[in-house]
DNA sequence: TAGATTGTTAATCGATTAACAATC
DNA sequence: TAGATTGTTAATCGATTAACAATC
């Protein structure tokens, strides 16, 4: 649909009926093209029209080479000579990652990261919409949060049979993670984004996104403590 | 002092009169040691006393000859044809990382995020502590979290100079993290984690580490998009 | 046209893995 | 001892970068 994957999918015949070899794409350039977008929107609010891929490079902590290499296996997006139209580029490498569609999630956990992330605003600039919030307290069950009630996590098989979700975001406490992520994966969502600091098993057909927040903070201390 | 550097500090003089070439390590290394300690952490509680790398490496999703090769960089930590005992091995990646120090860290925005961050009780498990707490907003100022003052930022430059931090946290809106980033390099803060959505620079003299909340969504959502 | 900058190739660099001698 | 598993080397794989022809 969306991609062109000009050197890959013209070269060779495309690997086995289905989607353009989505796997050929590292892992390191999808996380650049997000750093890339949130710069170019930053560019666009400061009226900048055009950029090249040395200062879209230097602002992002690159090579030039690197930048266009990671936009070569998408397609042609910039003009010899000339660079790169701002808006043109945010609006291919949006459609690139997925974000002109709309996802919607639910949420597990309504304890505080739960609540920081519902009402995380970068979330629904992208086109990320939290439909439904589950939770064990009985304290928490009942409230409502920008319309959506908390629900009880053993109404969620039922609930998202009913109206599922595409994407379950886990914010409860580790031990429960497992059994949620297992019930998510029974009702077909595409994928999971796990807040909770333990490794979860998935299916092969549901993509996981682990996000452990001490991480950082010891990957930090490691380079501090000497 | 910890760390032992068997492979490049037996070989060649270190570098520089200095700490022993820390910058031999790369940021995968220490990523996936945070795996492993987390790991051990749960095969402790289970009451398992020894670990082969095979297994540990089934466990975090990683090949045996990566985690040997790992360990390899600081240290012989296991026994031929027995394995690693696991208190000792979790003990030995928790002084690589620096979790036997007390880290102590300031928090700037009080918002859901900043509450989430204040109140992970992963943090403390790990030996980060939040000392102090700052704001703009005049309706949390005042407040207490676990006995904790929330401050107004402008008392931020004269409070840190008289109880300095290790570790700044920054999990304001993106348009005030620069200012507090130069604060907080301007403090001579080590480190700072930065929350907000924006890439944020810092003399060469202090460590950032960027967590993008939104990013593991987006490629979540690019992988899922086909 | 001359200067600038892309898209792409080939070279380089670094990270991962396979393999095995050392050794418990 | 025989079997198991480490620590380490050398081979492989993949990601990054330098360089440049194409071309605005």
């Amino acid at each position: 649909m969306h991609r062109k994957y000009t050197r890959h999918a013209d070269r060779e015949e495309s690997t086995a009926g289905g989607s353009p070899t989505l796997d050929k794409i590292s892992e390191f350039t999808v996380r650049r093209l997000s750093t890339y977008y949130r710069i170019l929107f930053q560019l666009e609010q400061k009226g900048e029209t055009t950029v090249s891929s040395a200062r879209l490079a230097e602002l992002c902590g690159v090579t030039s080479a690197q930048v266009r290499k990671d936009l070569s296996y998408f397609g042609n997006f910039g003009t010899r000579g000339l660079g790169y139209q701002v808006d043109d580029l945010k609006h291919a490498i949006a459609g690139i990652l997925g974000l002109h569609e709309q996802w919607t999630m639910a949420l597990f956990g309504a304890g505080s990261l739960g609540h920081a992330l519902f009402f995380h605003d970068g979330f629904r600039d992208d086109g990320f919409y939290f439909t439904h919030v589950f939770d064990v307290d009985p304290m928490k069950i009942g409230k409502k949060w920008r319309g959506i009630e908390i629900r009880p996590v053993s109404a969620a098989r039922s609930v998202l049979s009913e109206t599922p979700v595409q994407i379950g975001v886990v914010a409860t406490p580790e031990d429960s993670a497992q059994e949620v992520a297992d019930m998510l994966a029974e009702l077909g969502v595409q994928g999971i984004l796990n807040f909770a600091p333990r490794q979860i098993q998935v299916p092969n057909n549901v993509r996981l996104r682990n996000v452990n927040l001490a991480m950082a903070l010891e990957s930090l201390s490691f380079f501090l403590s000497s």
